[in-house]
DNA sequence: CATCTAATTAGATAATAATCTAATTAGGAG
DNA sequence: CTCCTAATTAGATTATTATCTAATTAGATG
């Protein structure tokens, strides 16, 4: 999920008269001239706040005869709504991460392939250390932010000189996400699972 | 929960930046300083958007030494997310009285306390009965809107004259939601239940 | 007390957006 | 084709807000 969409997402509910209005639709279809009345807004401005909806596709609408119904895309809002609390979610993810730790199985793979100062000695060829290793790098960038390919290079670069392989296993592993040369993390529970 | 602050919390993370904020407290708390570094703004910048979080409750601070160290208050993020798909339940909500009625209880009861044109014959005694013709009126009403006494008064004197008892029925069941002598509909999963 | 660092407040600027009235477009219905 | 209703677009106004620089406040430390 872009950024981008999740706060366009919360922009447009961070507007009373368009909160009221998905809660009517909720209740049903409903026309223009019935949400103004309801509403007591004129028909432009039901209609400006209708365009917002629809940008973010919380609103779809079918005509019939003279009137427009407008209905609620209910999937979007419940997709929306989990987006941002999943996405945080790496807190508990880390809190599950050091239970792993302390039963002992992570940190002994991570203290074999990291170097004194938290360097990346060798790429482990292994899957479930491979991603061992992938997790923890990735925990160390930023939730929510957009990296351009040199700057990730960069961030990589200061753990292991093949930034290239690792940056492409981030795609692989579904870590990281990529679009117009742009990277991104992915909520956790989109990543590989390991076994 | 009042509509307002639901709009307050949806307009405070329709802000890139307060949403990267968020995002990087989750791995744990930060100073200032260091938001500002992560996020190349001035630091007056991060303390208008940190007081806009803490506005909502959504960040709170610790003063440690020469710095202040934000940390999320990660239960209000839950709880605000959940809101709105909550607040629009009602349709959901809707079907299942739906089926409700269909297995033929809940219409029966409503047939005998309702007239033909749907006005409420008597306040039914029995608990169970009295809060079926409650939700049914309920339901008549706008979920979100915030109605003024005299404006609630209407609308429950266009079923039954004694409009005091049953607006203190929906307070009593925590169908609605009084502040200042304006009403509003709680979310479903708020009201009593029935049995 | 004097000094340093971190944070906030004040004030300015530029951009965004909610709402209205007036004008326009898009379909029915006669 | 002409009229009617509903919806959108254009344009204006007003309010809000994200960001910056400069000034101030609050603690810590020597």
């Amino acid at each position: 999920m872009q950024i981008e969409k999740l706060v366009a997402f919360h922009k447009t509910m961070g507007d009373v008269t368009r909160v009221r209005i998905v809660s009517i639709l909720a209740n049903g279809p409903k026309r223009g001239q019935a949400l103004a009345g309801i509403l007591k807004l004129t028909a432009p401005t039901i209609s400006h706040h209708l365009s917002k909806l629809k940008e973010v596709n919380l609103v779809k609408d079918r005509r019939e005869k003279n009137s427009v119904y407008y209905f609620l895309n209910d999937d979007v809002l419940q997709h929306y709504s989990r987006a941002l609390p999943e996405m945080i979610s790496y807190k508990g993810e880390f809190n599950n991460m050091d239970k792993l730790q302390r039963s002992g199985e992570h940190k002994k793979i991570l203290e074999n392939f990291l170097t004194a100062d938290g360097r990346l000695k060798t790429i482990p060829a292994q899957r479930k250390k491979k991603l061992i290793v992938l997790y923890h790098l990735a925990s160390l960038l930023e939730r929510g932010r957009k990296y351009e390919e040199k700057d990730l290079n960069a961030f990589i670069q200061s753990f292991h000189d093949d930034y290239a392989t690792i940056r492409r296993e981030f795609i692989i592993g579904s870590i990281m996400y990529r679009e117009n040369g742009i990277y991104e993390l992915n909520p956790r529970e989109m990543w590989a699972a390991i076994e």
